[in-house]
RNA sequence: GCUCCGAUAGCUCAAUGGUAGAGCAGCUGACUCUUAAUCAGUAGGUUGUAGGUUCGAGUCCUACUCGGAGCACCA
């Protein structure tokens, strides 16, 4: 990019740039000695107490009122930020002279004592300033004011394309957009100190399959140059991990990325992050109380995180509501469900709006029917339990009814948060769920899968009675942090090109 | 994929079909405890792209691109 292609602000800051190395000093540093965040520096200085130690503080500047011999300044680091006070009088002539080619946004050192300004604000009245980074790009900064003890934004950077597409910005100039991030670390060390102690191990699988299989969905293709074969990124963990139970870790779990080929919208993103966990010899009533308890702990870690509003944080009551998937079904209908008749499942379904109704089949219908009529109505944390065998091909059957599996979902909010079942380990049921899946598959639904013969053979080694579960990470921190929108979690959300 | 809304200076936004503007950021200057610092001056634009209507288009029309909200899809 030559000058001409700039705007005038960048080719100012350019010259700014060029003035600094004139003058001898080099723009972008290779280390500071920082001796305080600012956090730690302002509890420095007692209350009462006016002036204190000695401070080497580093981070951005965000705020700059310059009084020609005198300046304040705010600098920014990841503990939040603390007030500079520069003073000509106060520093070396080529460090004044540094200061006065300052900009926001800059990265800097300041070393100084602390110090309390008239208006009470602890200060670092600087005696040595280091330029750490020079911000040749002016940051959307906005002006703040704290009015009655609430923060007040006057200008800023608001357009939602720009903040997603330029995060860096959006976290630089917004410190409140790190909080669910910050949150989600701690949510997931917490999910993980809870499996590790209940003697789960942590493994990773297979991210690039020459199979998909574990979910009903599209997947991403990809190929293998040397192999010459085509690849799919993983739509679920599932089959790997049960592959692990067979070869005898008896408690696994993984925390990665799955990928789904589908629209993106406020809560869909075509990767984002599954927790899988397998149990030997537990079915699914014993799966249910992990997830409570992991949900409790997941909830416990985000009301932890500084900045969290816990009041939004939902409270939990062990154990959740269950309810069972038939009857509810059949109570939201007004008709026993399994004694419908297909055409009678079509018009119930185009009642709700289900568009091409006539067209789906039995189990879909009645997948659209559930979703409409009692997902969509829970609000507090309840497993759904004993669906039909026709939804979950992974799943065992139901002890005395054949027709339901040992499989439940938990919902909150309207939404899925967790999928798990007693898991199927009869290899001669399996291979008929496939093929049931892939004659589906050759009908032209193209998110069934098809049979994964390895994983039959696996099966068919011997695998013990397994609970299994699925978790979608996202989805769960939006349910604690109470976000709306799937990208508030996800530092780079999935964008159009610009 | 569908419907509606939007795109104007680095950022946030104005502008009856009639000379494209403000605040912040920037630049120059004044100011040695300010905090949306203040004050004076100054610069900054192919109004998302391509067409069309019109004497004249940021504004009206068409298509496209990108985004937002919603719907559909998505266990």
């Amino acid at each position: 990019m030559n000058n001409e292609e700039l705007s005038q602000v960048l080719v100012d800051r350019r010259a700014s740039l060029d003035r600094l190395i004139a003058s001898g000093v080099a723009p972008f540093a290779y280390s500071y000695d920082r001796t305080h965040l600012t956090s730690d520096a302002r509890a420095l200085l007692p209350d009462g107490e006016d002036t204190g130690k000695a401070v080497r503080i580093a981070g951005r500047l965000v705020s700059l009122r310059s009084k020609g011999k005198t300046a304040f300044a705010h600098v920014s680091d990841a503990s939040g930020k603390l007030q500079a006070y520069f003073r000509k009088d106060d520093m070396p002539a080529v460090e004044w002279a540094v200061f006065e080619e300052l900009h926001l946004g800059d990265i800097v050192g300041v070393a100084g004592t602390l110090m309390r300004t008239r208006t009470g604000e602890v200060t670092v009245q600087c005696t040595e300033l280091t330029l750490l980074a020079k911000t040749l790009r002016p940051l959307p900064f906005a002006k703040e004011q704290v009015v009655d003890g609430e923060m007040k934004r006057f200008s800023g950077f608001s357009d939602p394309e720009q903040r997603y597409r330029q995060r860096y910005a959006d976290l630089a100039v917004h410190p409140e957009v790190r909080v669910n991030f910050y949150a989600r670390a701690r949510m997931t060390a917490a999910i993980r100190r809870f499996l590790d102690e209940m003697g789960y191990l942590e493994v990773e699988t297979p991210v690039l399959q020459p199979l998909y299989g574990g979910a009903a969905a599209r997947p991403f293709t990809t190929h293998h140059n040397a192999l010459d074969m085509p690849l799919y990124l993983r739509i679920a963990d599932e089959l790997y991990l049960k592959r692990l139970i067979v070869g005898g870790f008896d408690r696994v779990y993984e925390i990665g990325h799955d990928f789904r080929n589908e629209g993106i919208d406020r809560t869909h993103n075509p990767e984002f992050t599954m927790l899988e966990f397998y149990e030997s010899y537990a079915d699914y009533t014993v799966m249910m109380d992990r997830v409570e308890q992991l949900i409790v702990a997941a909830s416990s870690a985000v009301r932890a995180t500084p900045g969290i509003d816990v009041e939004n944080v939902p409270e939990f009551v062990t154990p959740f509501r269950r309810i069972e998937w038939v009857p509810s079904l059949s109570a939201g209908l007004g008709h026993d469900v399994l004694a419908m008749s297909d055409a009678e499942l079509v018009r119930a379904a185009q009642t709700q709006g289900v568009e091409k109704a006539n067209m789906l089949s039995r189990p879909k219908l009645m997948d659209e029917l559930f979703q409409s009529l009692v997902e969509r109505t829970i609000t507090t944390p309840t497993f759904v339990i004993d669906y039909p065998v026709e939804l979950s091909p992974l799943a065992k059957p139901k002890r005395g009814n054949p027709a339901l599996t040992e499989r439940f979902e938990l919902f909150a909010d309207g939404r899925e948060m967790a999928n798990a079942f007693s898991e199927l380990n009869d290899p001669i049921d399996q291979r008929q769920r496939f093929e049931a899946q892939a004659r589906l598959k050759a009908a032209g639904d193209d998110e069934a899968s098809g049979v994964d013969e390895d994983y039959l053979r696996a099966l068919e080694y011997g695998m013990p009675p397994t609970g299994g579960v699925g978790i979608g990470i996202d989805r769960l921190l939006m349910y604690l942090t109470g976000t709306q929108h799937i990208r508030d979690v996800i530092l780079f959300p999935a964008m159009r090109p610009e």
